[in-house]
DNA sequence: CTGTTAGCGCGTTCAA
DNA sequence: TTGAACGCGCTAACAG
């Protein structure tokens, strides 16, 4: 074990006591106005010259013991192997980093067992607060986290199951927007190819396809394990009942079936026009672009983020925040 | 703030000792043949049904202030909103969880500067060790980083200014893949796209592939900041010259020139072929497929995981880790 | 065999 | 500018 330097060593080196070194390592000196501890500018330097010296690097877990802080956000996302996650991973090291936070990530997988185990964790590694996807079936961890009592918000999917922060998109408008670019680019037997996974993200969607497109329009499940053996079959459908129009639910299976399609030797946005939902980089491609309609990410990002902040705030102030589950809805936009 | 309930509470509660609580919280009991701490299964019941009653929850900072393990690694990418990172990100949060433990994710953007904030910000978070791929012109922070004693690997890239643990592919060979495979496929005149950033996985492909191909054929640079801009300007010089076979030394790159050759109308694997590194879900659509050299991910991130762990190990064994620097290269593959 | 006492680790902060 | 208590869990040493 590298033996660590402690406020101790440089207290005794620089020849001043324990305290003044921390008094002066957290600039609580002249905090504008209010008079704080003072410490002569000679002094001052001399501490920081032996602390750099020394190479001092403070402990936070001592720190935190003591302010009871640790400045550390717990995300937890479904797969960040997905650019849809990569880029709120992303967006959310940015704002954290921002506010001085740093940000412990976990994938579930879709896996709920994982997402209890991952929020137990982050429990004890005490993070100030949390962004979760929980997985379908995540009531243990959901439940958990509620106990807690510690500030979270849960954004991309919701449950009737519990009432808490939610950060969504309105998947109806979105899904009324895509079938209407669908329609306008001349499709007229259209279809949807959607994951098998029973999250809110999908069965909105396809519910809301449903009552737009009318019950003769079929819908395809593909399996999260399977996804391109499942998009061959439904392309069998698809070629075999005409359709020249398709949606689909996300990313994963925008892919895969046009990849199926292709196999086929269906000429895309000839034979069959693709509106797609979330970004892809495969839609700009073709030509013409395939239209998809794309949720909001740095906006998602941002807003639970805040609202995060917002809650941490509110509960460091001591003010319960056990009843606030205000609901935020973003617009997707088709592009 | 919610008052967290400590093992005094505890202990103070199931009227018993604060030392008894925590023998019985850690399983210090019947440590199997080794006569640990014995305590009687009522007591032990008891004060474990306090604790649930309690909703009892460990903080790690103490526990850590103690035993001096936090059980967390760093890892600091590049971009997590690029799926070649994302993998890895996946990969290494498996991991570490399977080794009981925790990731605190970065992304530096490619900025020097943030990259050293990071790992000021997760040292004092006392990572147990880090995965770093450092940013061009890291200097700052790889010297931070050995200053600290702390184990860490660095992946992805290298840099003669610092001996250090790596775990790398060969470039190499790898462009030598790509290049026959360009060649195999009937390509006569061959050029290259890449990135303008001065990476050593990008400078060592280009060096490889100049010595390779030979002084006519080009090498394009897209900057990281318009990389779409770019590939157009690229795209004309291709066209000028009549290139029938193009290399792309990363996906973003691959994107970006694909999208602008079919701008021009240009057939992709037909009047132009391609061949690309790392992995791109475009490069599925077109058929035949385009081949690309793929970095072994799962690979990397496991090597990379073990030979930290190796370290950490080492380390907390008292052992000097400052000179071991071996450097670990692996095998891309042609798909 | 069953349990307790007491001090440690390290930065923070109040009283002096 | 300093001494010393504090936060909280761990564990060596000790006791009934």
């Amino acid at each position: 074990m590298t033996k660590n330097v402690t406020i101790r060593d440089i207290a005794r080196e620089a020849g001043v006591s324990i305290a003044l070194v921390s008094f002066v390592m957290n600039n609580r000196i002249e905090a504008d106005g209010k008079k704080k501890y003072r410490v002569s500018e000679a002094t001052k330097e001399r501490i920081l010259e032996v602390a750099r010296r020394m190479n001092y690097q403070p402990s936070s877990a001592a720190r935190m013991l003591r302010q009871g802080r640790t400045h550390v956000l717990g995300i937890i996302l479904s797969d960040m192997a997905n650019i849809f996650y990569g880029i709120l991973a992303k967006e959310f090291e940015r704002i954290a980093h921002k506010h001085g936070y740093t940000v412990l990530f976990g994938s579930t997988e879709e896996d709920p067992e994982r997402f209890d185990a991952l929020v137990k964790s982050f429990l004890e590694k005490d993070v100030e607060g949390f962004i979760v996807v929980p997985a379908h079936g995540s009531d243990a961890g959901m439940k958990r986290l509620q106990a807690s009592g510690r500030p979270f918000v849960v954004i991309d999917r919701y449950s009737k199951d519990y009432t808490v922060p939610y950060v969504l998109v309105d998947n109806e408008e979105a899904m009324e927007q895509a079938v209407k670019a669908l329609r306008s680019q001349g499709a007229t037997r259209i279809g949807m190819v959607s994951y098998s996974m029973r999250i809110t993200s999908m069965t909105d969607r396809e519910n809301s396809f449903a009552a737009l497109a009318g019950p003769d329009s079929p819908i395809y499940h593909l399996s999260f394990n399977s996804v391109d053996k499942d998009a061959e079959k439904a392309v069998d459908d698809i070629l075999a009942r005409g359709i020249d129009g398709v949606i689909t639910a996300s990313n994963v299976p925008s892919v895969s079936i046009i990849k199926a399609l292709i196999r086929r030797g269906v000429q895309i946005q000839k034979d069959i026009r693709i509106v797609g939902f979330d970004y892809s980089n495969v839609y700009d491609i073709f030509s013409p672009r395939i239209s998809h309609v794309q949720q909001p990410l740095p906006q998602i990002a941002s807003t639970s983020g805040e609202y995060l902040f917002r809650l941490i705030d509110l509960n460091e102030k001591g003010e319960d925040i056990s009843q606030i589950n205000e609901k935020i809805i973003l617009k997707a936009k088709l592009i």
